[in-house]
RNA sequence: CGGGGUAUAGCGCAGUCUGGUCAGCGCGCCUGCUUUGGGAGCAGGAGGUCCCCGGUUCGAAUCCGGGUACCCCGACCA
């Protein structure tokens, strides 16, 4: 793991999780990688809508026009936009951006669709892919082009759109996160220069990668009145006088995909956290002679089916490589649970299970299987959380002056995040950038410190932000 | 967009300096037999625009000129 850049693309390509494509900066997500998206895309669709948001769908494309509406924004995106124009042969009066994210056009349409008060909130995502045109590009980390969901929600006042955004980071990113990928995440404030081009406030969760980076893995923006001001949302208030109204957005991406290889994988391979693995068990049935294989068999497709019938992700792999070979094979490709059926085994009646993380071995009595596999997948999803936390937590110092914290973001070898006083002002965020590469993450939530007060740990002077440093994907 | 590097079989590479049995190796792939509880063995086989264009030469993967693509480092990254 001495290069991880090496070591992340490895294991993307051997673990067949994505394939490189024809186009710069794309990709093929291959089967078992979208398996694992479209895991994390019942997680969150299914919290999105449990906290009352309906989904829809925009165009693709967008009139350059209006993405020069939000000062800010155009400013943010037009160096990565995509632009087609060109349609049908002949050139287009009006260039249409490929959407990098679709503020703009759904603010155009939301323009129309809010009239009253009695029309708020308005509570949509959508699930889309969007392209921005990116100089350096990492599978799952940055592509040109990604799969995401973007929420876009309209609110009456600035205390339901911010209470709206934090909930989003909370309830939705936050709680997907760790229950279901296993990825302990810091929630907190971006500051002005980290903030989404065109938001009134930026919200993300953090998380740290084995190689102590950061990588931003969700994002909550409260729009203020930007966008509706740019778009002309307003509407008649119960006072009977028009107000622009409260918008919101907010996103999580493939991404995600990264941070699950990046937080849980080893030397080995991967580690898929059980509940949102493709497959969950991986059966290897082992066998001599034909008569013994006709025996396993059995067993197997019973076995097969009593754990099926249970509701895990279960698959036997019947193919011809020696069993030595397929448990590398599995554990390369992160499979929490292993279940070996041979020969010995049909005879007494039982079955072998290997966690991937430990390598635990157990003999199971062929009864017992279904709760034994069942509560192990409960312990390897727990176990790979305590995990990740803990390193979180072994790589997180706390600086006091800038050498410290230089010489912390010098140490490849126990990179990590730093903790400290910041004064706000965007100077010294800008210079600590240029002398360390880290930048300020988020402005956490919940303080590890005691303290409501310090001194800038750039400049020295008095400091009530308590931020997070690191160098980030 | 700056600095460096690479381009030869599906993947990883040798060969290039010194032009001529250099179209090669490992893995993978196909066929057969033997194997199978931690990456099997043997035998046979398929697979190439040596990145592209041009030049030098009797002869170019190799030398020269131009182009393209990709990788690494930096800058950028809502």
């Amino acid at each position: 793991m001495d290069d991880f850049a090496q070591w992340y693309h490895a294991v993307v390509r051997k673990a067949d999780m994505a394939d490189e494509s024809p186009v710069r900066g794309c990709m093929i997500i291959k089967p078992y990688g979208y398996a694992l998206w479209e895991a994390i895309q019942r997680g969150v669709d299914e919290r999105i809508k449990l906290t009352g948001h309906e989904n829809l769908y925009f165009p693709l494309f967008i009139p350059m026009s209006f993405l020069q509406k939000e000062a800010q924004h155009v400013e943010g995106f037009a160096p990565e936009l995509a632009v087609v124009t060109v349609g049908g042969g002949e050139e287009l009066v009006e260039p249409l951006a490929v959407r990098p994210t679709s503020e703009t056009i759904i603010g155009h349409t939301y323009a129309k669709w809010v009239q009253s008060y009695r029309d708020l909130p308005l509570l949509y995502n959508q699930w889309a892919n969007v392209v921005r045109w990116e100089k350096r590009t990492r599978p799952f980390l940055r592509t040109s082009e990604f799969l995401w969901q973007e929420g876009h929600t309209v609110h009456r006042t600035e205390e339901e759109a911010e209470a709206e955004t934090l909930k989003i980071l909370d309830d939705v990113y936050a709680d997907f996160a760790e229950k279901e990928l296993a990825i302990p995440v810091i929630k907190g404030r971006k500051t002005e220069s980290e903030k989404f081009a065109g938001a009134l406030r930026s919200y993300s969760m953090e998380a740290m990668m084995g190689d102590g980076k950061a990588l931003q893995a969700g994002t909550s923006h409260n729009l203020g009145q930007n966008f509706a001001r740019a778009f002309d949302i307003q509407f008649l208030d119960a006072d009977g006088t028009r107000k622009f109204a409260w918008t919101t957005s907010w996103g999580v991406s493939t991404r995600l995909i990264g941070a699950v290889i990046m937080v849980h994988g080893d030397e080995t391979g991967l580690k898929m956290p059980p509940r949102v693995a493709p497959i969950q068990v991986v059966i290897v049935p082992i066998w001599r002679k034909d008569e013994e294989r006709a025996q396993v068999a059995a067993a197997v497709d019973a076995v097969e089916r009593d754990l099926r019938a249970a509701g895990l992700r279960v698959r036997s792999d019947w193919r011809e490589q020696t069993p030595g070979y397929k448990f590398n094979d599995w554990e390369l490709r992160g499979v929490p649970l292993r279940l070996e059926i041979g020969p010995k085994d049909v005879q007494k009646d039982q079955a072998v299970l290997v966690r991937r993380d430990t390598r635990a071995k157990e003999f199971v009595a062929r009864g017992d299987l279904v709760s034994r596999a069942r509560a192990l997948l409960d312990e390897i999803q727990q176990a790979l959380y305590d995990a990740a936390l803990a390193f979180r937590k072994q790589r997180t110092y706390q600086a006091q002056t800038f050498d410290e914290l230089a010489a912390r973001m010098a140490d490849r070898a126990n990179l990590g995040f730093v903790e400290a006083w910041w004064c706000g002002d965007a100077q010294c965020e800008a210079e600590v950038k240029a002398k360390t590469q880290a930048t300020i993450r988020c402005l956490p939530f919940e303080r590890s410190t005691g303290e409501s007060s310090g001194t800038c740990v750039y400049c020295g002077k008095d400091a009530q932000e308590w931020a997070i440093f690191a160098k980030a994907y």
